[in-house]
DNA sequence: AATGAATGAGTGTTCATTCAT
DNA sequence: AATGAATGAACACTCATTCAT
């Protein structure tokens, strides 16, 4: 019973892993079993099919999302705050390294031309409004203006917010092994740039 | 004579439409014969292979870039001037747009695990440098100070200042039908947000 | 389990058929998977390739050719004696009837331009050292003279030696159609000429 | 109309060297093409198909092989000398050697399962009863007893008298780079060797 | 006589998925 | 829960051959 559940989780990793260097269309079935150190058909005894571990694994990334969201409107009392804010964008560089790869998964899928919008709308959708939401909340309460153009905010949060989040999880490794960079220094980097554009845009 | 370098781009045009739609791993060259009106074989006379299409398809990306960075380093004599710098975000919006179809190719390719850097990072590299030049150039003529942290101004240039624009070129339709704008509107906002950031960030 | 030896061996089998009718780049690999009643899937689970089924193939026919050389220099007393020398004639001509589908591939394959020797000269090479220690042994212990020149020697092997025997296996059933006869006539014509011809030259 | 049967032959001389060195399925027209350096479709204006190539390659060496054996029973009055005999020995070998490349094509080719005799056995045939005859006009002429048994006799000159001719063209240069031996050397090491043999089975 | 472009029918190989145990 | 064997449907790529000029 819980060697079942481990070896599901297994086969979850291993299939993020591989979608994420190949894409997932040019990811094996046969490579996922041999590195997860599993035999093929026992993949389709726990997913029906190679989609639907995409799906699973892109509905946790979503849950995740969500769950982070919550966690950090909850936490974070001043965004404002130098502290705060900081404190906010470790949680996010956090969450987007540590998911990084499937972050490059949903990605690579969300160039696909599909009829419904991409993972990455929808998880652009939900984030913007939760920080609409959060932001809303500190303008309102310390008197501040907020911006009538609802299209504006929801293109500054989204092209200027969470893109470069992405972005970030993205291009992180090549980054660092291109321009010879630690993560660290990266990361710092990143942070002073975020600051004097992305947040100094709500900034009155 | 003629025909022949019609068929061929027309064979290109094509296969840029259908990575774009589905994905390099997930087009099928029988289609891109079929949109193309081709002959599947013709296709393997212009092109060695599949990979050698994408190849020439990002190696075109590449050239055109490189040209219009040339172009608009040459025509914009002043950056810094609200007119200059609107039609310098003209040529770059306009540019992404026109190459959106490639540009997704070159993103969800990006994402893939490859030794050597992805298309989108060497194009980063060749913009930034070239982004960087005129810069300094603007800076030192106007006795601006200029950023002394080296791997600050590349993270601007590359996470706030290209990507955005790669991010509206990949989203930019989903975006239209998803909030229900024109192209005007978002260019709008786009532009707006661009200058409030990434623009803001250049100014002492 | 059992079944999975058989299944493979039927696909080799097969495979043998159809290269000595068309030879290896004429067979196809449908033709083998019809035949051998398997999907054509399941011949590329049992071999990486259709390169790897000839090799696989030719290396069975290298072993049981050393096999039958081992074992006929161990069971053969007196070969000089008439009776030991037909019993090895049987033998081998046993050996390159049973194998002629194989022996037809292996000489076809062996008038291609490799940059290693052909399979034939390889086969040739083993049979004559083996054939010469022999002969050595034999004619040493009768004091009988042996030929100076080792060319001489190696070319009398191998050109009226083995090669007869190749042809028997690669145009037995084309001479039994043409001049209609049985195969114990030509196996017995082929036996005095033989004995005519290579067997006396041995022979002081 | 000079050039046009220079190119018709260069195709054919070309032809003839890539069918010996892949066989003749393996064997690509374009290659012909580029090799004997025309276009590709000129070649289907001299041959109505590749496999019409062949047939004239292997119909060319069939009239040379007649021409041949008319001009050397004609010119040799005396085969059972030893002069007359080497005569006849180095017309064959020069012949075998020469036309090597066609020879590998039709033994390749021989070893097919086609319905009508392979062209070596129809060579054979000729050659044989053009043989034969010389054989019995020498013996009768000299009052030497003539074998009985017409199989035997159909053997013997096939297996030990055309065979090893056919086998010194196919393995010629792989025996030379093998043994590194000259060409001289394995000659007349084979010359010995035919005259033991062959040639000794022909003697009272 | 010669060529660049075009094509139909393959051809070896792959791959997601299923079956039997 | 797990596996080795099996399969149908593709898939990228090839090749002999033809067409238009």
């Amino acid at each position: 019973m819980r060697d079942s559940v481990e070896t599901r989780a297994r086969i979850l990793k291993t299939a993020e892993k591989i979608f994420s260097e190949k894409g997932f269309d040019g990811a094996r079935v046969d490579d996922i079993a041999k590195e997860a150190g599993v035999n093929k058909a026992l993949i389709y005894y726990y997913f029906k099919s190679k989609n639907e571990i995409l799906e699973t694994i892109l509905s946790n990334l979503f849950q995740e999302a969500k769950n982070l969201l919550v966690q950090s409107a909850g936490n974070t009392s001043d965004i404002s705050s130098e502290g705060g804010y900081r404190k906010l964008f470790d949680a996010y560089i956090n969450f987007v390294t540590r998911n990084r790869k499937i972050i490059k998964i949903a990605i690579a899928e969300s160039a696909k031309d599909d009829a419904k919008p991409s993972i990455v709308m929808e998880l652009g959708k939900i984030i913007i409004n939760s920080e609409i939401e959060n932001i809303r909340r500190e303008y309102s309460a310390k008197g501040i203006h907020y911006p009538d153009d609802k299209q504006e905010l929801l293109v500054l949060e989204f092209f200027t917010g969470l893109v470069p989040f992405l972005a970030y999880a993205l291009y992180k490794e090549q980054w660092e092994s291109l321009y010879n960079v630690s993560e660290e220094e990266l990361r710092e980097a990143f942070y002073r740039v975020y600051t004097r554009t992305h947040l100094a845009a709500h900034l009155p």
